[in-house]
DNA sequence: AACTCAATGTGACAAAAATCACATTTTACC
DNA sequence: GGTAAAATGTGATTTTTGTCACATTGAGTT
């Protein structure tokens, strides 16, 4: 068991892996569950070792805007400064794959900071990760017009289920765009016409 | 001397600052220099002791969008966790008051992790801090239309400032929001017309 | 096979934003 | 005081995006 979470987070030293496991609070969660809503307060600090969580900003209308997957290996970085106070966390996190969370009680967050090097790095770097991600994300709205948000996007999805076959409908790619399904139905209709996707029903296949 | 930063930074501890004070390199730039452009290696954490900067994500073809104000008494996030690699700026820094900030070379950022408490949790705050800001602004482009885009750019310049006649041209509020000065123009009547703003040449009072 | 429901296609139209083309107004500076 | 440059105002037009209203298609169920 200890080898898998070793093999997930390669650059955990081996006294970190066993303080993690000293006291760790494994969760399963099915897909479709919302591990974190926007508001709750975080008293976690959450690592992925199974399935796939997708993390969205919210707004007071019910919008749902996509910023990134949370996949195995991975942790969510806003989980991890909370520190100190009691803070509430400002996105939305929801299943779309079953999946297995750690959850690390936050009060060992600052004291791992000091006494394991590879916490400390892996903290750092996901924040750091994590901020260039949102950085791109924000390029893509601020810059690009919806055809090449849209190409952005699945890109992204590409890179995050590493296959090529995409089972999103299109009324989902809208939600998580905050555009409507009509507008995604034409722009991906032009893209098959221009060779860069293949359209299926619930699937896409990308070509590029 | 010591004084001044200590009333800048009242969390850091009196070791900390004695640590800055014997490390530091200070720099001045005028108004309109570039401390940061975007894919420029950085080498140091920046503390801003005075003036105002402005922070930008740049795309290929020249758009800045704003991100957010450095004022004195905080610190470029992104320029506290490029630790150990050579990474290079994701974002371009300009300055818009006469600025002075602090250089710390950034291979000491490790060691006060480690050894200043205040230190610490001032980076995570920070990092915190910015990731939020940033977050609201994710909201501000992917939620709202210009007109509530705009409204919430000059409530971030009167923040900023801590005063409510805002010293811009239309051109650069448009450029601020990668828009184009027509749009600007014609919201901000629309808004005076609503009692919200009062226009001047280059100074728009803020009524709200 | 008939039915239901989710997913997708599409035309028509409205609204928002971008672009173009000038007019007007200040300000700064010879 | 005259002039150039910067800042702002505004109409006309196009493009992009959002919205509405239905048609069609396909998959699964009974």
């Amino acid at each position: 068991m200890s080898d898998q979470l070793q093999k997930l987070f390669p650059s955990f030293s081996k006294e970190l892996i066993q303080d993690i496991k000293a006291n760790e609070v494994i969760k399963n969660f099915s897909s479709g569950e919302i591990i974190m809503r926007t508001g709750q307060y975080i008293k976690n600090t959450v690592l992925v070792t199974k399935g796939t969580i997708k993390v969205y900003r919210e707004d007071d209308d019910g919008g749902e805007f996509f910023m990134y997957y949370l996949k195995p290996g991975q942790a969510c970085a806003l989980s991890m400064v909370c520190a100190t106070k009691n803070e509430k966390s400002q996105i939305m996190a929801k299943v779309v794959e079953d999946a297995e969370v750690i959850m690390v009680p936050l009060s060992l967050m600052d004291k791992w900071m000091m006494e394991h090097r590879s916490w400390y790095e892996f903290v750092i770097g996901t924040y750091r990760n994590r901020f260039e991600e949102v950085l791109e994300v924000i390029d893509s709205i601020a810059f690009r017009a919806m055809d090449e948000r849209l190409e952005f996007y699945l890109k992204r999805q590409v890179e995050a289920c590493g296959c090529k076959e995409l089972k999103l409908s299109h009324q989902e790619i809208g939600s998580d765009l905050n555009t409507s399904r009509e507008v995604i139905s034409r722009l991906l209709k032009k893209m098959e016409q221009r060779g860069l996707v293949k359209l299926h029903r619930n699937q896409i296949e990308i070509l590029m």
